[in-house]
RNA sequence: GCGUCCGUGGCGCAAUUGGAUAGCGCAUCGGUCUUCGGAACCGAGGGUUGGGGGUUCAAAUCCCUCCGGGCGUACCA
């Protein structure tokens, strides 16, 4: 909000100076030294170069341009050209008051309408046929964040679970079915037989055992041709698998606009494959049918030449679907980065069937590692199953929240805590990071409840809400009264600032698709709220319209934290 | 081989995409409490951003080169 009312008064500043002024209004930031004021403005050296003037000279001129006396402290020129700007506490105490005043939104502004996108994000697509491991939690988190992000600012966002309900892997199913099951196992827990027959025959084809492996892409190929039994025993078969995801993404407390799998493609690829080979974006090689591209060798394979279709037929069928159902102004697909090839390909066929028109991206994120630094497994060679990782997290927290207990919760209240506590860790852990490394997989880090974690931000939430019980304060009449903001001591004066950030944090966070500015944003402000807390006294402030300024900075700093939380789904607690 | 991503204090990571003295967490050491929740706060030590060269007023960021690593590289997804 700040950035956008610095960035109009440097705009008239600029006018008649350059063509396009918005890449140098970018060049606005936040100063991270405050001896450099709040914000500085750096556009004054490449404008400079530009109009082939000294540096300082080209800031004076944009100085004594700019009319800007009413928000901050004459501009200060230093080093090169930097123009170092000082906010008017009566400027930030006017924002912080709209803030305040806008229920829902806390002074975000949704996107112009103009800029209103509509966006499928394609995130989770688990394979159906093993149970779900740390490796899923990254698609779903992090695109469960985005996702919701894209929403409060405004955008149309359609979210699709795009399951692996059809590939390779239920070859292995259905060979290991057939050969390996146990009965009575699968009678009990289907979906755990299932896995363990499917580890059997995965391991006998990574031998490599090339009898098995013929016999799990022959099986592939019947099920895709249609074959009675192959169909009904992935009827029998599947339920139990959607049952077991759905189970978790109740407890992750995720849910899907659409879940269009693999197999629900399945009846349009034989038209993909012969539209790509009419419009000759494809021809056969070496008996498949495939795409090549301007200076590549390797081409992307539509068709094998046991007539199987692959991955990247059902995804070009996707791409299409999505176009024709949805409109899509941009299709974001989270997975691993090693899939980096395969969305290039894709994306490249995309626009040689004429889908130019849309934002094709891969949103990628760093593998899951092993302390070995491969991707992760554990010592028995099994990934590590996400049920009895947020059980770890559930009880880990549970043991915490019962050391530390003031509160005098119940037992039904404590399990509560530990669950919203644990859940928001692991989910922090994942979202904290730059999606794009590695990350070695640790219980203790993932789990980890100090620093910058989701508990930290959950304790200074909990915090601020018990100095209104404590105060037996009513939030809204407090909000009503329209009292002034007072930001004298340097810590208000801080956290106000900080709590005008949020949407530029927002959108900052969504240029990239990275929650991570965001989570860096909330720990940001957490620690100013800290700061203050420490320094000014609330509920035992010098005066009355002290105390109800800080109590409004207090109820802002509650509900941008709970807001921010929420957008990376993750829940506050009240007490804890 | 080719392509691609990466290398930042002991460990784990940031750095708003080229901006000022490279930040944070953990760990280590020291300090703060008769005040609203100590799951806290304040401070200290620790760096030639893998090496070298270049571009620029300005480089962790861009270019070249070398070293080290990850991943991908035709019928898995």
């Amino acid at each position: 909000m700040i950035l956008e009312i610095l960035q109009s008064r440097f705009a008239a500043a600029l006018t008649g100076l350059v063509d396009d002024v918005q890449p140098l209004l970018e060049l606005i930031r936040p100063s991270q030294d405050p001896k450099f004021g709040d914000f500085q403005a750096n556009m004054a050296m490449p404008l400079a170069k530009k109009l082939s003037k000294p540096p300082r000279d080209v800031a004076k001129q944009i100085v004594d341009a700019l009319d800007i006396d009413d928000l901050c402290q004459p501009p200060e020129l230093a080093g090169p050209g930097f123009i170092n700007l000082r906010l008017k506490e009566e400027f930030l105490a006017e924002l912080v008051r709209k803030s305040l005043d806008d229920e829902d939104r806390l002074g975000v502004p949704e996107v112009e309408p103009a800029d209103r996108k509509t966006v499928v994000v394609d995130y989770s697509g688990p394979n159906v046929a093993k149970p779900m491991h740390v490796g899923h939690l990254r698609s779903t988190v992090i695109g469960n964040a985005l996702a919701k992000m894209l929403r409060f600012a405004g955008h149309e966002v359609i979210t699709d679970n795009h399951l692996g309900d059809w590939g390779t892997q239920f070859g292995m199913i259905i060979y290991g079915y057939r050969n390996f099951l146990d009965w009575a196992a699968y009678e009990k827990n289907p979906v755990q037989e299932l896995s363990r027959v499917y580890r059997i025959v995965r391991q006998k084809v990574d031998e490599p055992n090339k009898e098995i492996a013929d016999a799990v892409l022959a099986e592939t190929a019947k099920l895709h041709a249609g074959d009675a039994e192959n169909l009904k025993l992935w009827k029998e078969v599947l339920p139990n698998c959607t049952d077991e995801i759905d189970r978790i993404y109740k407890r992750l407390n995720i849910s899907f606009d659409y879940v269009l799998g693999e197999s629900f493609y399945h009846p349009m690829l034989q038209g993909v494959v012969d539209e790509l080979l009419q419009k000759g974006i494809a021809r056969e090689s070496e008996g498949a049918v495939c795409v090549f591209f301007d200076g590549q060798e390797v081409p992307m394979l539509v068709r094998k030449k046991d007539g199987a279709f692959l991955y990247g037929t059902t995804d070009i069928a996707t791409v299409e679907y999505r176009m024709k159902e949805f409109k899509p102004d941009a299709i974001l697909i989270l997975t691993d980065f090693r899939q980096s090839l395969h969305f290039e390909h894709l994306f490249a066929t995309a626009r040689l069937l004429g889908y130019d028109n849309v934002e094709l991206s891969h949103i990628k994120f760093g593998t899951v590692l092993g302390e070995d630094g491969k991707p992760f497994k554990t010592r028995s060679g099994d990934t590590v199953g996400l049920e009895s990782l947020l059980d770890e997290a559930e009880s880990r927290a549970l043991t915490v929240v019962k050391e530390n207990d003031k509160a005098g919760l119940s037992e039904a209240e404590q399990r509560e805590t530990a669950r919203r506590i644990g859940l928001g860790a692991m989910t922090y852990a994942d979202l904290s990071q730059n999606r794009e490394s590695d990350y070695v997989f640790s219980y203790d880090k993932m789990l980890a409840m100090n620093g910058n974690t989701a508990t930290y931000m959950q304790y200074a939430y909990a915090r601020v809400r018990s100095i209104f019980s404590k105060g037996e304060i009513d939030i809204d009449a407090l909000r009503k009264s329209g009292a002034t903001i007072i930001l004298s001591a340097p810590a208000e004066r801080a956290l106000a600032i900080e709590l005008l950030k949020f949407d530029d944090a927002l959108r900052h966070a969504l240029r990239d698709y990275r929650p991570n500015v965001l989570t860096a944003y909330l720990f940001e402000l957490a620690n100013r709220y800290s700061t203050f807390f420490e320094n000014c006294p609330v509920l035992k402030a010098e005066d009355a319209a002290v105390r109800t300024s800080r109590l409004l900075l207090c109820d802002l700093t509650a509900r941008t934290i709970k807001k921010g939380l929420e957008l990376l789904g993750i829940e506050t607690v009240e007490r804890m």
